[in-house]
RNA sequence: GGCGGAGUAGCUCAGUCGGUUAGAGCAGCGGAAUCAUAAUCCGCGUGUCGGGGGUUCAAGUCCCUCCUCCGCUACCA
């Protein structure tokens, strides 16, 4: 038995989240969590709402609540959204906690006694009217360059060329139209990540099995113009972690807080703090080498817009903090999703979210397409024929008719119970080398965290029963042959608790559904595939359920097509 | 602009170190079977591997160049 400490990464909590989201961190993470408990190892799977910046202040406030309220409702909402994904979270926590609060205060002092902070003054754009000062992004102009008037302080999105904001004519709070900006002076800490250069990019080096969309992404930052730039580490927000050094207090920057993307990954290890807290047990284990995460592997999940971060900012935290915290082992990556030919859209409509798309199908049904269609060698695109495609012809032909066609076969022949009698011959034992094979394949793909493959793979191992059912025919077996017929449902019939067993990291519900039928609880993962076919207690009862998967028909098709099309499409 | 990823069958995608005749699923066509959600199983692939050039006994794979799409570009998160 090993240790996996898996993370995936933390979804903002301003709203709702989309598919290409889902597939691009926690289903995977899921995945791979349910898998290696399954394999019998000890897992600790940790997510958690970020919850801190600028928008969550701004969403509150246009909600009208106070953005401690707003962030905790959506949190839960989030959380139940993740429930109902049957995301398997340890512990689903929030980088607002009073946990990552001390931690994150913790790290930045010792990286103040390493000498790794530095306090820089800087001249920003501060807007009366809005009481803030603006992020660039939130500074709206005409474009000195094409004459574009919502070119955005950082970059004109219709010429592309990278501005400041002070570059724009008639600049603007993009939050309330504002004219009434000045440039004021402000203090900041930034972390010295430039110090930290060669030893990052060694341990970058070292990473030889990482995904190329991962080291690749790493490698530009370090290497890119200067190389890797120093980085502020703290807002003029109220919402936030207060920066202080330590449990002591930070001369000079009253009133401000730590920016997002500095606390965000240190709400990894207080999660698991958060965890520990709420079962009076022990986190340090978890995270600490020296207290016992010596032997842990951990591997973290995320889209690829969140690489930097997880390859050079956080690893510079832990790395400059000197003491002997667990860094990632693993680093898996994804790119997007995207929606019918372009992009999903929050502000658009466009394509299908969380929610919505549990009220049209259950969860399996989403988990299945998303992760053997999961964007990893390069972005993938949702459609809804391929969709219905997929989960009518995987789910509710391959596997849910052999569930299907076995009970009630075994239900009219055998007095629905499991049949005694007969032994394996040839094409049991043909049956049994290809399961062997394909399981060892499946076992690969998924230590490997190849989704589609360990989909494919999986799929694969569902056909072979349709396949043995329909060469042994127990239909045609029976008038010559009742012994021998029953010894070829036995078989079919263990064939759904392995199925059971094996699916259960891809869709979890089907899974136990099919564990319940046929009347097991034995989650054993096979060792030996001839056992593992006359596992079931011959004589035992089971039932025959409901339909497993639904098909979708061309109406619902195209009704959600339609539906989720986004305004003005 | 810079950096990275991608471009392979009608569709979604595999293709490892350059090495047999470029593969899988879906769709399509033909057949078998009739237990089953009309579900299954078997057979059927002439595709400028984005274009052009080069290296090599041999290129989807390596090099150069051009085209197209996507992402990132450090103050969105």
């Amino acid at each position: 038995m090993a240790r996996f400490l898996i993370t995936s990464a933390l979804p903002y909590v301003n709203g709702v989240k989309h598919l290409g989201t889902l597939i691009g961190s926690q289903l995977p993470a899921d995945l791979y969590a349910r898998y290696m408990r399954l394999r019998g190892h000890e897992v600790m799977f940790i997510c958690a709402t970020d919850e801190h910046g600028a928008p969550a202040e701004l969403a509150a406030a246009k909600a009208g609540k106070p953005v401690d309220l707003y962030c905790a409702e959506m949190h839960a909402i989030q959380a139940d959204l993740a429930q109902g994904f049957r995301l398997s979270f340890d512990h689903y926590g929030r980088s607002s906690s009073p946990q990552n609060h001390a931690l994150t205060q913790h790290f930045a002092g010792r990286l103040s006694d390493a000498g790794l902070i530095e306090e820089v003054n800087e001249r920003q754009i501060y807007s009366k009217a809005d009481g803030r000062f603006l992020p660039d992004r939130y500074i709206e102009g005409t474009c000195p360059n094409c004459g574009y008037e919502r070119a955005r302080g950082d970059q004109c999105e219709n010429c592309t060329k990278q501005l400041n904001p002070t570059d724009l004519i008639n600049p603007r709070s993009a939050i309330s139209g504002s004219t009434d900006l000045e440039v004021r002076e402000t203090t900041h800490l930034y972390l010295r990540q430039s110090t930290l250069k060669d030893r990052l990019d060694a341990w970058i080096d070292q990473q030889t099995d990482w995904p190329v969309l991962t080291t690749s992404i790493a490698k530009k930052w370090l290497h890119d113009d200067d190389g890797l730039q120093d980085r502020g580490i703290t807002r003029d927000l109220a919402w936030g972690v207060p920066v202080k050094k330590g449990t002591e207090d930070w001369p000079g920057m009253e009133g401000k807080v730590f920016y997002v993307w500095f606390d965000a990954p240190i709400e990894y290890i207080a999660a698991t703090k958060e965890w520990a807290d709420a079962n009076h047990t022990d986190w340090e284990r978890w995270w600490r080498t020296d207290k016992g995460a010596e032997d842990v592997t951990y591997v973290q999940f995320m889209g690829k817009d969140n690489v930097p971060f997880h390859t050079l900012s956080f690893p510079a935290t832990i790395m400059g903090s000197g003491e002997p915290w667990k860094l990632v082992d693993y680093i898996k990556s994804f790119n997007y999703l995207n929606y019918d030919g372009g992009q999903f859209s929050t502000s658009l409509g466009r394509g299908v979210f969380m929610d919505q798309a549990l009220e049209i199908l259950p969860a399996d049904y989403w988990r299945w397409w998303l992760l053997s269609h999961a964007p990893e060698s390069s972005d993938s695109e949702f459609t809804w024929d391929n969709f219905q495609a997929a989960v009518n012809k995987d789910l509710a032909d391959v596997l849910g008719n052999f569930v299907s066609r076995i009970t009630k076969f075994a239900r009219s022949k055998f007095d629905q119970t499991v049949p005694s009698g007969g032994h394996f011959r040839t094409r049991e034992e043909a049956l049994v080398a290809a399961l062997t094979t394909k399981l060892a394949e499946y076992e690969h793909h998924m230590e490997a965290m190849e989704v589609r493959k360990s989909a494919n793979t999986l799929r694969a191992i569902w056909v072979l029963g349709n396949e043995y059912l329909q060469e042994a025919a127990p239909w045609a077996t029976f008038k010559s042959d009742p012994e021998m017929a029953g010894m070829q449902v036995r078989c079919g019939l263990n064939l759904i608790r392995l199925y059971a067993v094996l699916s259960a990291p891809f869709i979890p519900d089907a899974s136990h559904t099919m564990m319940a039928a046929i009347g097991s609880t034995d989650w054993t993962w096979p060792k030996d595939m001839a056992q593992a076919l006359d596992l079931l207690p011959h004589g035992a009862r089971f039932d025959v359920p409901d339909v497993l998967f639904a098909k979708i028909s061309d109406e619902q098709r195209d009704a959600w097509a339609a539906q989720y099309s986004g305004r003005g499409a």
